[in-house]
DNA sequence: GTTGACTCTGTGGTGCACCCCGCAGTTTAA
DNA sequence: TTAAACTGCGGGGTGCACCACAGAGTCAAC
């Protein structure tokens, strides 16, 4: 079991940011002590925590890493990951329009001149 | 003379908006009547507000287009989207690294099983 | 048993680009 | 003249994902 800055330093997490996934429901910690109520964390956290660090690389937000959770058995974990992966592709898309836009705009202004 | 509403409709920007950019500094009205403070919008204040509507679309940030505007002539208006395209491109690359970290993750869960 | 490092809770702040609201004064058309 | 439509201002709220801090309690080592 580990205390929560041991925990912040094994996965990167910052304690802040513990405090804010045990609040909102995303990450709980395995144990607390309900004399003092500090968190405690077990490697069963420690793998969620991992996959928590890499789905918000991903660019998971909180909620769709809510999902992920509430998923017990991770059946359609890589559901939602193709999900997000279709997302950032349109993202892309929409970045390529944009490019575009302003090639257009740029060369409208070329010609005017 | 445009009052404040009748721009809103020809510029696509809502009042709200037209008051924040004059809050700013980002596009001031060409006259406020002193005694009661209205607004009042001419077709130099048209031009600009249409080039501020393209830029946003373009994805620039309020500091940007208030650089922009603080170029009276707009000597480096080109200068300045050309960085905002370079800029763009950046996104699409760090979008494109994460689709690839993504399969990446998504290859070595199909290895395990 | 003292010191220093740790933990807790709760509250407030961050940055962006507005939007919404209410109240009061102003203009405009009938 | 009067009512509708407009304008102003100031202040608060939004959503995201935390971060910072204060103040109080707790733990570990010596």
């Amino acid at each position: 079991m580990y205390k929560i800055s041991e925990f912040s330093e094994i996965t990167g997490l910052s304690k802040e940011t513990l405090r804010y996934y045990a609040e909102v429901g995303l990450l709980e910690p395995a144990y607390i002590n309900p004399d003092n109520h500090y968190r405690y964390y077990d490697d069963g956290s420690y793998f969620l925590a991992l996959l928590l660090g890499k789905l918000r690389g991903f660019g998971f937000t909180i909620q769709e890493m809510i999902a992920v959770m509430g998923d017990e058995s991770f059946t359609h974990l890589e559901d939602l990951i193709l999900e997000k992966r279709a997302n950032i592709q349109n993202q892309i898309q929409d970045l390529q329009e944009r490019l575009s836009e302003i090639d257009a705009f740029l060369q409208s202004g070329r010609e005017e001149e």
